[in-house]
DNA sequence: ATTGTTTTTTAAGCATACTTAAATTTTATT
DNA sequence: AATAAAATTTAAGTATGCTTAAAAAACAAT
């Protein structure tokens, strides 16, 4: 009857809700031909199939949206690759870079079963190793309010590191070089337009960061107690 | 240059292997065929294509066999699949009926970085939880010698089972029902032809078991010292 | 040795997941 | 508003991995 779900799909939903949820990406065929690296004719030949399907809403020329079902199954990945990174992270000793090279094959092969021993044996934690929120078995995503891109946040205030998004090995050499790190407190000093940089100021030193760079970091207001991802609990988002 | 591997080919190659070596298997295309749940053609088809790429030598009407590379390939997912297992066993806790399915799915799907990493995290286990042998990273297999079928033992003999392996639920219930374990120590008192039957004996009480199950079960002669695959040493084979 | 059975192979066809190239639509610009 | 640029869609084609049905070869048995 239900037919088993393939790993280009199981991509294709995934790209689709991650550029539908950041702000300033679109979601048409072409952007999610050049994350997954295929053409922009297999691109919208797939949002077609899996319209079929009922995981995508597709009308010609626009955005591509996810159906509840496709959601549903772009959560169920996102939680066994973050629980992956978590595990590989925590338990193998795998350093940040290598974790979601890795985390990426094994995502599509891990039963819902398996996914939830690896969730009870990591204490049920709702961040992965870059502060990314695990979703729950469910497809609840306990998120930290008020985040944001650091190179968007206004300057003049402090604020907390909550994400380390990128996957290179030079970007987490970079971060740990300059003591940036989950938690880590900072003050943006300056937000420039041209060239786009973002000015931090964190004990002391001033760092200019690329927007590159700034784009993968997320911070909260650093007001009020710390964030701590593992009692943060989850509440329904509106 | 060098294309990826699917799925498709790792399973076949790794059947090919399995039957090649297990006494009393032909690998010809029918019996692969029936193992993977494909088409008699399927499985020729796939014969010739993988002839092609120099994993398999395939002659018609012929039984298969592997080539050097081929050999290499199944012996690195077979040993991805036992050390999955001994780490689901062992480190998750899930059950002996449980470990196939789910190392069945993540052998393909992990890259030898990190199967040398779940190697090192168990303390190189050089057997898995059925106590089959783990291939090392450069595809040596380390074997307990004499191991031989239960459904195969001379008559009148001490043995010590050295496999258990199925991977039915049923199984292994009733192994434990009736003490049957790996070190598990047994006498042989008759094989019967017809119907196929052995009859063992283990403290005190007297066991029949039907062929299907003796043949699952491998033991070995409990002369001398019980083996110990934690200390097994590997020896070329000849 | 011929017949009948089993197995393998060939042939034709289908779904998935891509490709490149051409046609169409949208978007941006002047 | 017309036109140029960019993106999307359609069309045609390919490799993989299967299917069923028919043809050919191998095997078994009298």
């Amino acid at each position: 009857m239900k037919n088993p779900v393939s790993i280009a799909t199981e991509n294709f939903v995934k790209t689709v809700y991650q550029f539908d949820q950041k702000k300033g990406y679109d979601t048409r065929p072409g952007s999610i031909a050049r994350e997954l690296g295929i053409s922009n004719a297999a691109a919208t030949d797939m949002a077609r199939k899996l319209a079929r399907k009922e995981l995508i809403e597709y009308k010609k020329y626009k955005e591509l949206r996810l159906t509840p079902a496709g959601r549903s199954m772009a959560l169920a990945v996102i939680r066994k690759h973050r629980l992956w990174e978590t595990f590989l992270h925590q338990v193998f000793g795998l350093g940040m870079h290598e974790i979601h090279r890795e985390a990426e094959l094994l995502e599509h092969l891990t039963s819902d079963f398996l996914a939830d021993r690896i969730s009870h044996f990591l204490g049920h934690p709702t961040t992965d190793p870059h502060g990314d929120p695990i979703p729950d078995p469910t497809g609840e995503l306990p998120d930290a309010p008020g985040a944001v891109l650091l190179s968007q946040a206004p300057a003049g205030l402090k604020y907390r590191v909550s994400r380390l998004s990128g996957s290179e090995k030079e970007f987490f050499d970079f971060c740990q070089a300059r003591g940036l790190a989950l938690g880590t407190v900072l003050r943006v000093k300056n937000q420039f337009r041209n060239p786009r940089m973002t000015e931090v100021e964190m004990e002391g030193t001033v760092l200019l960061l690329h927007a590159g760079l700034a784009q993968t970091l997320h911070v909260r207001p650093a007001t009020g107690p710390a964030y701590d991802p593992a009692t943060y609990v989850n509440e329904p988002q509106p």
